[in-house]
Parts: C-alpha cells; sequence; structure tokens
DNA sequence: GCTTGACCTAAAGTTAACTTTAGATGATAT
DNA sequence: ATATCATCTAAAGTTAACTTTAGGTCAAGC
C-alpha cells in the first residue's frame, strides 16, 4: 500500500509542509518518489514517521533523529549504537514522567488552594491559615506556596 | 530575608539574564529595587519564580503565566479564574503524562529488539520473527515496528 | 582617586522547528 | 485547449524563550 503526501499529512496529523522538512533534513532515508517527482510514502515510511513522533516526544531533537536514522541506515555496526540511544531515553523519559509528577502535585495543592478560596468568597482566610490546618493529602512541600 | 539577582540565579538555577527577562516581561510584578537600581528578591518573588518553573513544566507559555500574574494582582474578583487555568492545567499535564507512557512502551519494545539483534549479532533475525515468538510484555501495537 | 565587581538598560542576535511565499510542473477534468 | 489541482523546490519568514552585546552606574577596597 502506498500513499501520497496528504494522505500521509491526514492519517499521521503531520503537516504537508512539516513531512517535506522532515525527509529534507534527512529524516526519511528510504522514502522514494516517483516518476514526475512526487513523494511516495510505504508503509514502512509511516512507521518511520511515528517513531520520529513518539522520539520528538521523549525529547530527542530532530538533528538527534538525524543521527539515528543514519545509524540505521548503516547496518548491524551500529546496533549497539542504537540499543544505547534507547536505554538512555528511556531514564530521559522516566525523568520526566517524575517531574511531571511533582508538577502535578503543586497544581494540585493549587487547586486545593483555590478551591478553598472560592468556597470564601476571598483568599484572605486560606492564605493565612495554619500548616496544622490542611489537609495532609496537600502536600507538604506546596504547604507554604502562598505567593500567586 | 532578601536575595541579590546573583544570590537567586544560583539557589533557584535561572540565568541572571533570565531572571531580568521575566522581571521585564511582567512575571515578577512584586518585585522590589532598592535605591541605587538593583532588584532585591524577597520570599516572595523566590517562591513566584518556583511556581514559573512548575507552570513552564506543565506546558504553559510565558504570555499565560504572565496572564495568571496579572489576575494574582487583581485580587479576590478573579479567584474563580485562576482555580480554571489550574484545574485546566491538571489535565493537561494528565494527559502529558500518559502521552509519555505510550511513549516509555515504544522505547522499551525498541530496547528489548535492539538487546536481540545485539545478543544475535544481527538485526536479521528479529526484524522477521512472527509476531507469537515474542514477549507478551512488548506491548502488542509496537510488533510490526521494524522500520527503524 | 582609581580600579574592580556586581549590577543596570536597551537593543540586537540566537536557535529549533517549523511555516509561508513565490514560482514551476505534471496529471486530470471540462 | 484550458483550467484546476496536487504536487514540487528554494528561500525567506516566524515564534518563543532566551542570550549576547555595548555601554553605563554605583559601592567598596587599595
Amino acid at each position: 500500500m502506498e500513499y501520497s503526501i496528504s494522505e500521509v499529512s491526514e492519517k499521521m496529523n503531520v503537516t504537508i509542509p512539516t513531512l517535506r522538512y522532515y525527509d529534507n533534513i534527512g529524516l526519511l532515508q528510504k522514502l522514494k518518489k516517483n516518476k514526475s517527482g512526487n513523494r511516495v510514502f510505504t508503509e514502512e515510511d509511516i512507521e518511520t514517521i511515528r517513531v520520529i513522533q513518539y522520539l520528538k516526544k521523549s525529547g530527542m531533537q530532530l538533528t538527534e533523529i538525524k543521527e539515528f536514522m543514519n545509524w540505521c541506515g548503516q547496518g548491524d555496526s551500529t546496533i549497539e549504537k542504537r540499543l544505547n540511544l534507547f536505554k538512555k531515553q528511556k531514564e530521559n523519559v522516566l525523568s520526566e514522567i517524575a517531574r511531571l509528577q511533582e508538577t502535578l502535585n503543586l497544581i494540585k495543592y493549587k487547586e486545593w488552594y483555590y478551591t478553598k478560596a472560592l468556597n470564601d468568597g476571598t483568599e484572605e482566610y486560606v492564605k493565612n491559615m495554619p500548616l496544622e490546618e490542611m489537609p495532609k493529602e496537600v502536600q507538604e512541600e506546596f504547604k507554604k506556596c502562598h505567593c500567586c
């Protein structure tokens, strides 16, 4: 099964200029063109785009992704490099998730804080609430954060 | 307790130009200057910087953060707006975590894939491995992803 | 009195990842 | 035959979030 650039754009939720851009910078090394010069995407090219999207989400830059695609084209001699890249990315994603969890803790504290303020009709009471009166599920480390 | 810009830079791991930039675009509305024009940071200003860092991590842009800071300066009339902002950000962070989890699934599949390839000394076997031979902890949706 | 160091402002420069523009080509529909 | 449509290239433009530069002020130490 083969796809035109507009079909891929729709299917993968990427704009046409972005697909061309990815091709131009060397991210789609297997992508072919037909005799009138139009790009023809195979299932494999689409999988490559999916991998690019995931690697981007994991925090990789396009230059790093390009380097990875180069390795893929170089065959079995680069298997270890590729494995190490994914090991490193796993750590990155895990620590990114951990950081988001911490962000979530602040947000939950603020949600509690402003819910109370909305009930009271004013920030005054919750702003000056003594620590021991706060519910324990509001994270310790944010209990004193009344700046904004 | 009061701090100079260089102390805050070190303590909060933000460069001095960035602190000035945040002040210039209106993110540090309560920040004062001493008589010779130097910024003097209080604990509250530092808490504000911490909140900015968390809101940035949750995916907010500086213009949105500035709007939030404006609301904070407008008092009790904006409590509901601020609560709604945090509710929205909670959803954003939760879905971001979910997306990172999915990314992690791809990365784990790739880690398994390249570990096998490294053991085999070649990608050849793992690339053509029938689905039913793959371990079930390698996520279903990626079992066919051999593009790179 | 002079130098040093920490601070200041305003304005220009940087970077990544696109997006937009302008102009061209080739296949298809009327 | 002509208009339309999807595609193409090359090059310039955009955006956010800083960073860098250039030039200036001020307090402290020698």
